[in-house]
RNA sequence: AGGACUAUAGCUCAGCUGGUUAGAGCGCUACCUUGACAUGGUAGAGGUCCCCGGUUCGAGUCCGGGUAGUCCUACCA
C-alpha cells in the first residue's frame, strides 16, 4: 500500500469491476427498496447539484443493498425538449441555416444524432460518482416504450375529458414561438416606466387619463375600466371614448378589478394581450384583438402604421405619436415584474393561442389527499405547505408546445377542425369510419417535457403492461429531489400516478437543498462560478478551469471579471480530492431544510479523512498480515481492555449511523463515522494497541485479541462507511477481508453492520475514560509546562478510590506509552507529596513532580487559570442550588445531579487551591 | 401582498422531545519529522447562541414581537 491515498488509481477500476459484475442490479430479498432517478437531460451535463443528489439516492441504495433489501436504482434521462431543441438549433444557427430549412423529419433525425453523440456524457459522469445505478435497466424518456406510454395516457385522459383543446390566453415565448408554462415563466423585478395617456372622450369634451407600462398595447384596447364605486369616474360609465391611433370607440365599463389607488384609477383594457384584461373581457363580453404575431411583431389586426413592427419599436411609435398628438400627459419611473422564459430569457407575451390542457384542478383532489393522509410524506415536512398552498390553487396545465422535439400529440384534424385522437391516424380513420376522401391532418405540436416525466416511476418498469417490476418496485420507496421542481414534477408525478396507477408514485419525497458557492451564491454559467463535480474529483489547473468558465458565455464581456474572480479564489486551480471525499462532503453538509454552501476546505479536510483511513488500515494490515489474528478455530484469544471497549464503540456507531440514515441526516451518519474513525479508533484504539503488540512480555493470546479486534473493528466500521465512500472502502476491505475470515466478491453485497447491546463493555468503557483522562491531565501539564515531549516523566497518582487504584494497576502499561512516562506509582495519603504539577480526573490528584521541570511560574499561572473555571462554575452551581423554587420544582434526578456537580466541583476547587498554595510557598 | 427558511467561534456548520463547562471541521498560536499517517501528532486561544419581551425552578432550544438575509408563490394596469 501507499504511503498517502490515491484515489485516482482505484475509483475506475472498481466501478468498472462492479457494473460488470452485475452487482448494482436487484439481487432479490423480501422487502424491495427502490427509487427513480430524477432522470437529467441526456445532453446535460453534471453539476454540483446532480452530485449532491446522486450521493445521497447512492448511500441510500447501498446502505439498504446491504441490508439485505431487493433493491432497485433505476436509472434513465430524459429528452429535455426545449433545451435540446434549442441547442441543436444554435448549431444549425452557426452553419447558417435553420430548423425550417431543414424540415422536420431532417431535424429529428439531427437531434437524434446529437443525442447519440452527447448523450454518453452524464452517463460517464454518474458512474464517476460511485452511483450504483442499474445500467442494465436504462430508459430514455424517448423510447418505443416510455413513447406507447406517454401516448397510451394521452388518449386516456383525453376520453375521460382530462385533456382538452382551448383557445386560451398563454405565456407565449416569441422567440422560441411555442407556448410555455406558468412554470416556465420567471417574473423579476425591473426598471420601467408608467405612461400616462390621455383617451379623449366621444362626443364631449375632455378626456380620460390611463396608466400603462406596455403602450404598444392600446392598439389593442377593447374599453377603459374604473371601479364601479369609484365617485370621480362614475358618470363615465357606459359612455364611449375615442382610441387614438386607431380610429375606434370602446366603452367605459366598471370592474371591481380596478384598484382605485393606483395609477389615475383608470385601466385600459387590452383582453388578448393581458391575464387579468382578459377575464375582464370575458365578464364584459369585450372583444379580443390580437394585435401581435408569433414574433410578437404588430399583426394585421392593428392599423396599418404599425404592422409588422416588432413590439418594442412598436412601443416607441405609440409613445411618439401619442406625444404628437399631445395626449401623452406625463411619464413616471416605475418599477414592474417582467416576466420572462426561463430558457430563452425573452420578455413573455400573454398570447390568444389553440392549446392542449390537462384539467388539474380535478387531478389535484386525489393528489392532495395523498400527501393530508400521510400516504406520501415530505421530508422536511414544511415542503408539504408549499405543495398544498399551489395544488389547492392550480390551474389547467398547458402541455403543447409548438416544437419538434418531444412526443407529438397523437391527434388528427379534417379539413372542418373536427378533432381525432387515437394511436395512429389509421386507428384514428377506422375507429371514426373517415373515407378516404376525408383528409387528416396530425397536430403539430410535442407534448411539454414534464408530461412524460411525470410517467417516470411507472413508464420506466413497462406500464401499461403489468410486469412483475411494476408488481415488485412501484410504488418506489422514495423520491429524492430538489424543491425547485416540487410543482414541475413532483406534484404532477403525483396527480397523474395516482390517476393512472390508483396508487401513489413514492411513499417519501425528501427534499434536499441548493448547492450554492462558497460565498452563497447560485452556480451559473453567466456568474462564471460553476464547479464541475469532476473537477474535484480528479483536480484542475488554474488556466484550464478559467476557460472553461469564461468560453461560451451568453455575455462574454463578463469574460475579465470572472477570469478576476476565479484566479482569486483559486489562486493554485483545484487539487484532485477523489470521489470518496466529495461524496462526503456532500453528505457532511447535508443537514435538512437548508441550502449548502460547498466550501473547499472541507473537502480538503474530507480528502484528509480519506488518507487518515487508508493509513489505519496499513497499520492493521502491517500487525496483521502474516501473523497469528485468532480468527481460526478454537482460537484462544485474550480480550484486552482497549478490544473490549473499542467493540462496543463500533456498536454504538453503527445504531447512531442507522438512526441518522433512516432520518435522512446524511450530516449526522457522516459526523458519527468521522469521529469513530479519527477520534476513536485512530486516535485511541490504535495507540493502544501498540502497547500489546510491541510488548515482547505480553501473552500470544493478547497480541492475538488485539490483532483479532484490530482487524475485525476494522472491517465492520469498513462496511459501516460503505455506502458513504464506496471505493475506499472497497479497496481496503479486498486486502483485509480474508484476514478478518470473510469471504466474498465485494463489500457491496456484504451484509450492514447492526448494532447489538451485547457486545457492548459498560465497564470498559468506564475504565476507558478514566485511562484517558489520566492521559490528558498528564499531557495537559506537559503541554502547557512546555516540558519537552520526549522527556520521559515520573508521575504520582492520590487521593483517588479503590476503583482508582485498581485501574492504575491494570493500566500502567497504557499510561507509560501514551503519556511517555518512566514511571506512574501511586501515592499514600500519609505520604508527603513532592512539589509538583497537579491536575485532576475526578477527585483523583495527578502529580507531575517539578524537580528540574516544572516552572513555578507557569505552574502557578495554570493553576490559577483552572481554579478560575472552576470557581465561576460553582458560584453559577450555587445559585442554582439556593433558589428553593429550582430544589422544589425540578425533578429530583436533576437537583441530585447538580449537587453531586457542585461537590465535585468544591473538592476539585480545594485541591487546587492548597496545590496552588503550596507552589507558592516554595 | 402572502408564505417558508435562516441567524450559534474568524469561516462552513452540528446542537434530536427545554437541564453539558454550548460542540466539530477549517483557519489561528505553541511545540513535535516518536517505528500507520506532516493530507500527521500534542496542547491551546477563540462564543452577549441577532435584538426585545414572555412561559418556566431552568431557554441556544418553546411562544410573541422586531431586525437582517435567502427563497417561493401571486401580483396594480
Amino acid at each position: 500500500m501507499d504511503k498517502t491515498f490515491q484515489p485516482a488509481a482505484i475509483e475506475t477500476r472498481w466501478y468498472q469491476e462492479w457494473e460488470a459484475s452485475g452487482y448494482f442490479a436487484p439481487q432479490g430479498g423480501e422487502n424491495a427498496y427502490s427509487i427513480m432517478i430524477p432522470p437529467p437531460n441526456v445532453t446535460g451535463s453534471l453539476h454540483m447539484g446532480h452530485g449532491f443528489q446522486e450521493a445521497i439516492m447512492d448511500a441510500l441504495i447501498r446502505y439498504h443493498r446491504m441490508l439485505g433489501d431487493n433493491t432497485l436504482w433505476q436509472v434513465g434521462t430524459d429528452h429535455a425538449g426545449i433545451a435540446t431543441q434549442m441547442v441543436v438549433e444554435r448549431q444549425l444557427e452557426a452553419q447558417g441555416i435553420n430548423r425550417h430549412d431543414l424540415g422536420r423529419e431532417k431535424f429529428i433525425e439531427k437531434v437524434w444524432q446529437w443525442k447519440e453523440e452527447s448523450g454518453g456524457t452524464i452517463t460517464r459522469q454518474l458512474r464517476r460518482l460511485g452511483s450504483s445505478l442499474d445500467w442494465s435497466r436504462e430508459r430514455f424518456t424517448m423510447d418505443a416504450g416510455l413513447s406507447a406510454a406517454v401516448q397510451e395516457v394521452f388518449i386516456r385522459l383525453y376520453r375521460e375529458g382530462l385533456i382538452y383543446r382551448g383557445q386560451r390566453l398563454v405565456n407565449w415565448d416569441p422567440a422560441l414561438h411555442t407556448a410555455i408554462s406558468d412554470l416556465e415563466v420567471i417574473s423579476e423585478d425591473e426598471p420601467g416606466h408608467l405612461w400616462h395617456f390621455n383617451y379623449p372622450l366621444a362626443g364631449a369634451e375632455g378626456h380620460v387619463t390611463v396608466a400603462t407600462t406596455r403602450p404598444e398595447t392600446m392598439l389593442g384596447d377593447a374599453a377603459v375600466a374604473v371601479h364601479p364605486e369609484d365617485e370621480r369616474f362614475a358618470h363615465l360609465i357606459g359612455r364611449m371614448v375615442q382610441l387614438p391611433l386607431c380610429d375606434r370607440l370602446i366603452p367605459v365599463i366598471a370592474d371591481e378589478y380596478v384598484d382605485r389607488e393606483f395609477g389615475t384609477g383608470c385601466v385600459k383594457i387590452t383582453p388578448a394581450h393581458d391575464f387579468n384584461d382578459y377575464e375582464v373581457g370575458r365578464r364584459h363580453g369585450l372583444p379580443m384583438l390580437n394585435i401581435f404575431n408569433d414574433h410578437a411583431a404588430i399583426s394585421d389586426k392593428a392599423p396599418p402604421a404599425y404592422r409588422g413592427l416588432d413590439r418594442f419599436k412598436a412601443r416607441e411609435r405609440v409613445i411618439a405619436d401619442m406625444t404628437a398628438l399631445g395626449l401623452l400627459d406625463k411619464v413616471d419611473e416605475h418599477r414592474l415584474n417582467v416576466p420572462r422564459g426561463d430558457r430563452s430569457g425573452v420578455v413573455i407575451e400573454p398570447y390568444l393561442t389553440d392549446q392542449w390542457y390537462v384539467d388539474a384542478r380535478k387531478l389535484a383532489k386525489p393528489a392532495i389527499e395523498a400527501v393530508e393522509n400521510g400516504a406520501i410524506q415530505f421530508v422536511p415536512r414544511q415542503w408539504e405547505n408549499t405543495y398544498f398552498a399551489w395544488m389547492r390553487d392550480i390551474q389547467d396545465w398547458c402541455i403543447s408546445r409548438q416544437l419538434w422535439w418531444g412526443h407529438r400529440i397523437p391527434a388528427w384534424y379534417d379539413a372542418q377542425g373536427a378533432i381525432y385522437v387515437g394511436d395512429s391516424e389509421a386507428a384514428v380513420r377506422e375507429e371514426h369510419a373517415l373515407g378516404k376522401d376525408v383528409v387528416l391532418r396530425q397536430d403539430e405540436d410535442v407534448l411539454d417535457t414534464w408530461f412524460s416525466s411525470a410517467l417516470w416511476t411507472f413508464s420506466t418498469l413497462g406500464w401499461p403492461a403489468e410486469t412483475e417490476e411494476l408488481a415488485v418496485f412501484h410504488p418506489s420507496t422514495v423520491l429524492v429531489t430538489g424543491f425547485d421542481i416540487i410543482f414541475f414534477w413532483v406534484a404532477r408525478m403525483i396527480m397523474m400516478t395516482l390517476h393512472l396507477r390508483q396508487e401513489v408514485p413514492f411513499h417519501t419525497v425528501y427534499v434536499h437543498g441548493l448547492v450554492r458557492d462558497g460565498e452563497g451564491q447560485k452556480m451559473s454559467k453567466s456568474k462564471g462560478n460553476v464547479i464541475d463535480p469532476i473537477d474535484l474529483i480528479d483536480g484542475i489547473g488554474l488556466e484550464e478551469l478559467i476557460r472553461k468558465r469564461t468560453t461560451g458565455l451568453m455575455q462574454p464581456q463578463l469574460a475579465a471579471k470572472i477570469e478576476k474572480a476565479t484566479r482569486r479564489q483559486f489562486p493554485d486551480g483545484i487539487a484532485p480530492y477523489g470521489t470518496d471525499a466529495l461524496r462526503f462532503t456532500y453528505y457532511s453538509l447535508a443537514s435538512t431544510g437548508r441550502d449548502i454552501k460547498f466550501d473547499l476546505g472541507r473537502i480538503e479536510g474530507y480528502r484528509n479523512f480519506c488518507n487518515k483511513i487508508w493509513n489505519a488500515a496499513r497499520y492493521v494490515l502491517m500487525n496483521c498480515e502474516n501473523e497469528d489474528c485468532g480468527t481460526g478455530p478454537g482460537s484462544r484469544v485474550e480480550l484486552s481492555l482497549a478490544d473490549r471497549w473499542i467493540s462496543g464503540k463500533v456498536q454504538e456507531t453503527a445504531a447512531q449511523v442507522a438512526r441518522a440514515i433512516d432520518n435522512y441526516r446524511f450530516d449526522l451518519a457522516s459526523q458519527a463515522l468521522y469521529e469513530f474513525i479519527w477520534n476513536e479508533y485512530c486516535d485511541w484504539y490504535l495507540e493502544l494497541s501498540k502497547p500489546i503488540l510491541w510488548d515482547a512480555d505480553a501473552s500470544l493470546d493478547a497480541k492475538r485479541g488485539t490483532r483479532q479486534t484490530l482487524i475485525r473493528v476494522l472491517e465492520i466500521w469498513l462496511r459501516l462507511l460503505h455506502p458513504l465512500m464506496p471505493f475506499i472502502t472497497e479497496e481496503i476491505w479486498q486486502v483485509i477481508s480474508p484476514l478478518a475470515g470473510k469471504t466474498g466478491p465485494t463489500i457491496m453485497l456484504q451484509p450492514y453492520p447492526q448494532a447489538g447491546d451485547g457486545d457492548i463493555d459498560t465497564r470498559a468503557h468506564q475504565d476507558i475514560e478514566w485511562l484517558k483522562a489520566v492521559i490528558l491531565g498528564i499531557r495537559n501539564i506537559r503541554g502547557e509546562m512546555n516540558i519537552p515531549p520526549g522527556k520521559e516523566l515520573s508521575v504520582l497518582l492520590r487521593n483517588g478510590n479503590q476503583t482508582d487504584q485498581l485501574r492504575l494497576a491494570e493500566n500502567s502499561q497504557y499510561l507509560k506509552k501514551l503519556a511517555k512516562l518512566a514511571d506512574i506509582r501511586w501515592l499514600s495519603q500519609d505520604v508527603e507529596a513532592p512539589m509538583a504539577a497537579t491536575a485532576l480526573a475526578g477527585e483523583l490528584e495527578i502529580l507531575v513532580p517539578m524537580a528540574g521541570l516544572i516552572d513555578k511560574e507557569a505552574e502557578n499561572a495554570r493553576l490559577k487559570k483552572e481554579i478560575g473555571k472552576l470557581e465561576s462554575d460553582l458560584i453559577r452551581l450555587q445559585g442554582k442550588l439556593s433558589n428553593t423554587a429550582f430544589i422544589a420544582k425540578a425533578p429530583v434526578e436533576v437537583v441530585a445531579k447538580e449537587q453531586e456537580k457542585m461537590q465535585a466541583q468544591q473538592q476539585a476547587l480545594q485541591t487546587l487551591r492548597e496545590q496552588l498554595q503550596r507552589i507558592q510557598e516554595i
